[in-house]
DNA sequence: TTATGTGCAAAGCATTTGCACGCTT
DNA sequence: AAGCGTGCAAATGCTTTGCACATAA
């Protein structure tokens, strides 16, 4: 099964129809391992579909994440970035390089409980950042 | 002692000049609770100081991040939202009503220590925002 | 007095919108 | 065949920049 049929299944699993643009949206955050910006995306994806707008991208990018195939972070500078919706992980970022590595969910999930019980709220989304010298980086 | 000395001495004290633009930023975003994107900054502090400018909020709240008077956040949306800089915590969106309830920092304090030894990083900042439905939202 | 900060005006981009056409189902 | 999705073009709006003047220390 190639990449697009992957993705093509997985779009009509959804529910929701197969494009050529949400395609190559989702090849290119695939290939890109996430962390990219709407102008990035389009800017990659335009070369592997070039009749791909702008407004495409912007529609597209929100249409994903309302359907959850998609999901927006943030790594400062106030722009969203954009990944695949796959396994639950966060992002650490170094101030000083830019590398980014990713750690598991799992140990957070006491505190969001604790959180739900405390507060009342019913937990459903989250946005969680870490920045700071990596290893390299620490003097 | 009147808000705006509190605020005068504060910059003084972080060894940066006093300026009436400086005061009314902090000031509004004294009195707003924070969560405040750049464009809401302006509207409100302008009408403190009518003399005020786009251009100057944007450079300002740069200039009071950096500095670390204020603090940049994100609650959805993609905006950079500020608050001023105070004791560490966290906020949780209804996304429902839009109500939010801040939580103390301190019980995720183990977990990042526990990050630092296991990814060699050392962590600087953070952005943690939650989401959900409040009490009066759950069904 | 001197360096820093601000207003003004304009430019630069990112993002959104309306509408007609095309493609998926 | 029907409805959803996209391209195009333009508008909108946020943010940044250059430069001259004002102000804090």
């Amino acid at each position: 099964m190639t990449c697009s049929d992957f993705y093509a299944s997985l779009l009509r699993a959804g529910g929701v129809r197969s494009t050529s643009q949400r395609l190559a949206i989702l090849h290119t955050l695939h290939h890109s391992g996430g962390h990219l910006v709407a102008t990035e995306v389009f800017a990659r994806a335009v070369q592997e579909l070039p009749s791909l707008t702008e407004p495409t991208v912007y529609r597209t990018l929100d249409f994903l994440c309302e359907r959850g195939f998609v999901r927006a972070t943030h790594s400062g500078g106030g722009r969203l970035e954009y990944e695949l919706a796959g396994e639950m992980h966060h992002h650490i970022v170094c101030k000083e390089c830019g590398a980014t590595r990713d750690f598991p969910h799992d140990q957070f999930q006491a505190i969001y409980d604790h959180l739900e019980a405390q507060t009342g709220y019913r937990l459903t989304e989250h946005h969680l950042t870490l920045w700071g010298l990596c290893p390299n980086c620490k003097p």
